[in-house]
DNA sequence: ACAATAAATGGGGTGGTGCTCCGTTTGACC
DNA sequence: GGTCAAACGGAGCACCACCCCATTTATTGT
């Protein structure tokens, strides 16, 4: 499938590569996803033409910069999956919501589900996987109603990441209120 | 309170206010809270100068956009609060997003709460305090938790209509599956 | 070791933005 | 009408994303 007659890339890319991430990755976190793309070039040391060249989009630079953390997140999913299928789904939900939340801009990311991108390899469609799984075993356990189904539960803490935004406890509260409902 | 020695504006200031307003309405209908003030300033006719002199920030601009749909927001919570305390709350709340989801950048408006702009007829103080009223109510007809505080509510409700922007189905949906509850 | 070559780079240009001076116009009031 | 503060608008500033193209650099074969 993948072009196997494509040469390794340069050791100057890799490096540019390694070095524009590791910048984006720390300017993100302090400034959020907003961030001006040319500081983080200026900061790495190289042409912003570099820049847009290793990430034609702002959303393919997020993409990279959150991976590491998704697949984490996606291997915690299959943890809790196989060994709690009874709270497993609340508390992923939660360490998801909490992870989004002090990871500015992750929201953000997430927003769009399709985009120019290989279809799922993108951190929407990573957890959108690794929640599938889960709410189905939930379900199975009867701890869900039958009718949610994952991709509305990943839209929802995206939700409450985007508007609560660098405030982790109001983020937990609210992923409470929804999983218990307003109506007593 | 009021310094009631400030003169009346000028009959031209007053011609530019509503053309900005009415510009900006149009504009951000159609794309978005983000819309360029410059291309707000352009379509109205005046220089941009003037629209930063009319409004000093984008808030302030989005805040007096929606202040009147917020305002009929206000009442219809008055309303179902008067006539039904049982299922007011949940009506009220589904307009809401329904409103704020059909209104691109509403939610982008209600986010940050304080500002620079006196306390309580910002868009958010408005639906704050009539949320209040309802939530109160729907809480001694025991149709809610008694938890549940409205600054959550409207937080809950702007962060589903930031996420699912332009989509009243997900929208909907999401809301009352925040209503409900994920456990069965 | 070195030449050939494709890959990768970065400076500079373009067109856009939000915002602010400051000289000029204009409406209101006598 | 004349006066004067209120309001205006264009030009200017700093910043941004993105792109073009001449130049540099890593790799590979000899």
């Amino acid at each position: 499938m993948a072009n196997s007659s494509a040469r390794p890339p340069r050791s100057d890319r890799r490096r540019n590569h390694e070095r524009l991430l590791a910048v984006a990755t720390d300017l993100i976190a302090c400034d959020g996803a907003g961030v001006s793309l040319e500081e983080i070039a200026r900061r790495a040391g190289v042409g912003s033409a570099t820049l847009h060249r290793h990430f034609p989009s702002r959303r393919a630079l997020l993409e990279e910069v959150f991976h590491e953390g998704v697949e984490r997140l996606c291997g915690r999913a299959r943890e809790l999956g196989r060994d709690d299928p009874g709270t497993g789904l609340a508390t992923w939900l939660e360490e998801l919501t909490l992870y989004t939340t002090n990871n500015r801009g992750l929201a953000t990311s997430l927003m769009s589900g399709a985009g120019e991108l290989p279809p799922e390899d993108t951190c929407h469609g990573m957890l959108l996987d690794a929640a599938d799984d889960l709410v189905a075993r939930a379900v199975e356990a009867g701890v869900a109603r039958p009718g949610v189904s994952a991709a509305d539960l990943i839209v929802l803490t995206n939700a409450i990441s985007l508007a609560t935004e660098g405030d982790p406890a109001t983020a937990g509260r609210l992923l409470r209120l929804a999983l218990e409902g307003v109506h007593p």
